[in-house]
This record gives C-alpha cells, sequence and structure tokens, in this order.
DNA sequence: TTGAAAGCGATACCAC
DNA sequence: GTGGTATCGCTTTCAA
C-alpha cells in the first residue's frame, strides 16, 4: 500500500508547508533560495512528479491543444500522408511549450466537439475546414483560442494559416503557359465546381489558375475543369478525360497524388510525359521527386504549416494578442521532369 | 459571470442528490427509472458537460491513451509517411472506447515518460522501440498497460503487435529466386549489422532472406548487405553499389522508399528495372502501385495494425486478461511491375 | 518569507 | 433508492 507520492509528502519531508512546495514547484510567490533548494532536492529524492488532473481541476487548465480532422468514412481519419507531417509540425511545437497534442478525427457534420469543453483544451487547431462547414461556428461557438489551417474563412476574426496557393497555382500555370501550352486542363478534386468557393484552398488556386490565363490573354473554359477524386485513382481515371479533351496538351492537378495517378494513367495510354502531356501537382510530397520521371509541382512546408499554426495557438493562448490573424506560408514552383515545350505534341494532337 | 454549470446545479434543478446525478451518469448504484429520466432530461436542458480533470482526479485515471514515437534528431517526430495510418487506426478504436489519443515524439535516450504518471494516462502504444532500446524498460516499469508495435521484444510478459515480417521477406526472396535472380542485394537501412538483432523487424527479414536462399541451395553473402538510411536518398544512393555488386541482378529493399530511391538511382546509372535489375520493396506504401515501373513489394495493413494494438490495450485496461501476448499480423507479396526473369540481363551483366 | 485553510467538481462510502 | 459528506491533490488567497 505504498501511496504515490503527493505533494504533502514532499512538504513533510521538507518541513515546509505545501503552499511553499506549490510556490517552488510553479516558481510563483516568494521563497528565499534556501528554502527552495532544500524542496527540490526533497523532489528529487522522493521523486515526486506532480498530479495534473489535479492542478487542472484547480486552474480550469489542461496544458493539452486539440488537432482536429474531419474524418472521410464517418469514424476514418482522412487518407492523407500530408497530415502527419502537419502534425509533426504541431507536436513539436506543443512540447517545446509544455503541451501534449491530442489527436481527434471528428465526422464534421455530427460532432458537437464536447471534449473540447469536458477535457479543458486550451486550445484547438482545426485542419481542412471550409467555410461551408459546420464545425466553423462550432468551434467560434467554444469560445477556445482555435487556429484554422487551409480553411480561408472570411471572418477576419478567426486566427487561420494558408498557403499562398494562388501565387502556387499562378505560378504552376504560367509555367506551362509558357512552354506553350494554350489548353490546360485542371484536377480539382471532385468538388462540384459550384462548391469550390466553399473549399478556399481549392478556389485559391483556381482563382491562380485563372489570374496566368488572362495575364497571357488566353480564355478560361471551363469545360477543361475535370471533376475526379483526389487520389491516385482519381487522377488515373482522368487521364482518359484529358486525352479525350482536343488540343490540351498540358494538365495541372491540385495534388501530387492526382499527378501521379494521371502520369501513370496517360502512360497507360500511350501517350508520354512530357512529350505528349506535361503534367503540373501540387504539395510537392517526398515522393514526388522520386517518380518516373520526376514531378513538376507546387511545393509547400507542411511541417512549418504546423508550427505555424501552434506557435499561433499558444500566442493565442497565452494573452499575447497577435494582430496578425492570419498568416500566409510561401508556395513555390518546383520544375522538374514532367513540364516540357508543348512543340512537338502539338502538331500530332491537332 | 456565469459559472460553468456543475453537478451541482444539476442537481438542484433536478431536486435531487449530486451522488444520485453522479449515479445516474456513470449507471452506477441504485436509480429509479423516473428520477433517472428526469436527471437526464435535467441534463440536456441546462446542457452539462462533466469537468473531466475532476473526475479524473477522483478516478486515478485520465480516458487518455498515449502513442510513443521515438524520435530522430531530438524533438522530430519520425519522417515516416507509414506512420499516419497507423495513428489512424489507433485513433478509431480509442474513439470508440471513449478514449482520446495523446500524440508524443520522445527522445528515445533522454526522455523518462514522466508525463504518463503526471496525466495518469491509461495505456500506452509505444511504437519501434527495438529490444535495445531504453524505453522498453522505463515502459515496462511505468506499470502502465502497454503495447508495442513492431518491436520482437523477447520478453514474454509485453504485449506486442508485430508483422509477420520474417515469412514477408521470405516470400519476396523467394519470389526473386524463383525468377532466376542468384545473387540478390539487400537493402536493410543503416543499422550496423551487428545491431540488427536488436531491431526486430529488421532482422526478422533478414532471417527470412536467409530462409529463402537456404531452401534454394543458395549461399548467404554478408558482401551483398548494403548499410544505407532508410530513405528515398539512400535508396538512390544504393544503387552505385549495386550497380558495382558482380553478377548481382536483384535487390530487396526493407522499405519501399528504399526500393523507390533504388529504382531511379539504378535508371539513372543507365540501368533497366526490371530488365537489368528486378527490385523487391517492403511496405507498400499507398504510392508504390503507382509508381513506374509500379513496385513489386511487401504489403502490410498499417492501418489494421493500429486497430489491433489499441484493441489489445483497451482490453488490457479493462482487465480483461487477453492470453495472446504476441500478436503477428500477415504480411503479402505483391507482384507488379519492378521483377522479372533474370535471363537476359544475366548475359550482359556477367 | 511562510503557512493555514478554502475550494476546484467530481466519485463513492455509508447511513437512512 | 436516495442523500450527506469525506476525499482526491493541487492552487491560491490571506494572515502571520
Amino acid at each position: 500500500m505504498n501511496h504515490e507520492i503527493g505533494i504533502v509528502d514532499v512538504a513533510k519531508a521538507a518541513g515546509v508547508s505545501i503552499a511553499t512546495v506549490s510556490n517552488v514547484i510553479n516558481g510563483k510567490g516568494r521563497v528565499s533560495g534556501e528554502t527552495r533548494r532544500k524542496v527540490e532536492r526533497i523532489i528529487a529524492e522522493l521523486g515526486y512528479t506532480p498530479n495534473l488532473p489535479a492542478r487542472h481541476l484547480k486552474t480550469n487548465r489542461s496544458d493539452l491543444i486539440g488537432v482536429v480532422v474531419p474524418t472521410m468514412q464517418p469514424g476514418r481519419l482522412q487518407d492523407n500522408p500530408f497530415y502527419w507531417d502537419l502534425l509533426a509540425g504541431v507536436e513539436e511545437g506543443a512540447r517545446d511549450g509544455r503541451y501534449h497534442v491530442i489527436l481527434t478525427g471528428i465526422d464534421e457534420e455530427r460532432e458537437t466537439l464536447a471534449f473540447v469543453k469536458e477535457r479543458r483544451l486550451d486550445g484547438l487547431i482545426v485542419v481542412g475546414a471550409g467555410e461551408g462547414s459546420p464545425l466553423v461556428p462550432r468551434v467560434a461557438a467554444l469560445g477556445v483560442p482555435a487556429v484554422f489551417i487551409d480553411s480561408y474563412l472570411r471572418s477576419p476574426e478567426l486566427n487561420q494559416v494558408v498557403l499562398d496557393d494562388r501565387s502556387g497555382a499562378h505560378a504552376a500555370t504560367a509555367h506551362l503557359i509558357g512552354l506553350g501550352h494554350r489548353r490546360i486542363a485542371l484536377l480539382t478534386g471532385d468538388m462540384p465546381p459550384e462548391q469550390l468557393p466553399y473549399f478556399g484552398v481549392l478556389y485559391e488556386r483556381l482563382l491562380g489558375y485563372r489570374d496566368a490565363l488572362e495575364e497571357a490573354g488566353l480564355p478560361y473554359e471551363g469545360d477543361l475543369l475535370l471533376r475526379l477524386p483526389t487520389s491516385l485513382e482519381g487522377g488515373f481515371e482522368a487521364a482518359r478525360h484529358v486525352a479525350a479533351l482536343p488540343d490540351v496538351t498540358a494538365a495541372f492537378a491540385f495534388s501530387d497524388v492526382m499527378a501521379m495517378g494521371l502520369v501513370k494513367g496517360l502512360r497507360e495510354q500511350g501517350k508520354r510525359v512530357p512529350h505528349d502531356y506535361s503534367v503540373v501537382g501540387f504539395d510537392n510530397l517526398f515522393v514526388s521527386e522520386y517518380t518516373a520521371p520526376a514531378l513538376t509541382t507546387v511545393s509547400q512546408d507542411i511541417l512549418a504549416k504546423g508550427r505555424v499554426a501552434v506557435r499561433m495557438l499558444l500566442g493565442q493562448i497565452d494573452g499575447v494578442g497577435d494582430p496578425a490573424r492570419r498568416i500566409v506560408l510561401p508556395a513555390e514552383l518546383i520544375v522538374r521532369e514532367t513540364t516540357g515545350p508543348a512543340g512537338a505534341a502539338n502538331a500530332r494532337n491537332n
């Protein structure tokens, strides 16, 4: 029956009151150097570790931040290799701030987020909830510090971390145009086009694409938008459609997984990349450099996204009112091997 | 100053004692159906949510399970796309059991795991700590339910979930031998060979490789082991060495990332896959099917690994003493396009 | 600079 | 079946 040693045991052993021990632990109040040292020694000797639930009951905090990722099939965390890096960035930053990270996949529609209040979470990082998501008002209603990643929410009150998707897409498109491509298919994912505005990330990329077209005096043609799932399979499937589109010599996919599927699909159709078709992706997944041919893509530093988001969140928790409510991270075009001049292929495709 | 509504408020509103409310909430004690309904109604009306830290203080639990992933550089979660699926499986299972998942990257050497006691974690899932890891005794010393994933620890006391690595490697090697390959290079990662036994996963795979060799009456040659980092770059780098090894016509990499790097490196050397060299990977990453050529590899269901691990852990937490201390998941060889007959190339390589 | 004591919001024992 | 109350381990006034 050797009970866990608590603050009282430390106090007893040190011959001081528990209040003093508490002060030492928290570095608060006035404690003489001598008392402090003695208490610290006893703590080390006894191997005392604080009981956090008790502390949290008293302080009404939890030293916990939640990372919320919407699930696809109810119950299944979204299937995106991308998120691991994000999480790694968050976790790293949280740990530096003596916080821990709690990960939850939630059903965007149904979830009430009750656990946030129940567990007294100190803050929330919400990944990929668009403007239309019911999650957004619910999170706001909680009154808990929160940061949204990749959300493009209109409310200026909300803290957000996003990528400069528009510039990234612009660069990608301009690159293709510069190579002589005139009709560029777009793989946006399987969002209905009219809902695109609610998924800011995709919409911004669409805008970037249009920007570049416009700059070059090229028309924006709605029928170049291919609506297929954001997955390897979706991209693969898209190849058929791309090949059927007259005069199209290039495609821009809003994710690397789609781009990779597309390249594979195109090859399966007897088309060569980049000879017959140029392909650009988005994300710069760790594998994108190692596909054959290596994928030209728009790079984003996902780890940094996670780091920035926690930093922002912790700032808000500690009441350091950060005026910058929305942080935009840079996107960079990385030209590799899936893009080339439109020349040769053009002649044949026409 | 509208304070959070607590159990007392519910009790007051329902005209019962807090003890009764507590009983209703926890489904314990004897409560009449009528009282129960009334209390439940009041709870719903008031929107009462329990204060978990308080409950946890009292119960000395936390409804939290920790997932521990050793980091490479101290502070950085290991860089493996693989882990997201694992985590997704764990999270899903935990949620079903009303638990939450807390994720921590730790420095294997230094970390004391103090947070486990401090937060009163109910259980721990430790990923990839080998037999030699200081983590293992530390976790055992905590006296907290724990499950080790991919660890191959000798102690029969410890709960483990592993893949049938040996069979998987055997199948891969036998496949190559069946195709006529006689000298098969091995990309094990950058572990010193003498330490391999301490990293069970790799060691088991090595054993599987030897099994297959032996069955075929082929010699095991130590100089076919290439020691390079488990990464795309490592695999790429390995290509030079593989190409320099006389009579080698195939390589087996202990991870898909290495295999992918290797294929790329080989091609860069002017070698064709599978014409000049056959390559087999391990893991069946989601991209492996979409590389060109598609990677022949040993497949494991990582999501299932996570699911199985939590199930095992929760069983242990709830005291349902599961007799199976070690669960072995099946591995399956998936033959795709990076492997082919040794014939033609053999002639030239000699 | 230190200590006594009042909670924080639950759970659970024991009496009724 | 129901209710009073001690208790969990800590933080935090307020006095000394």
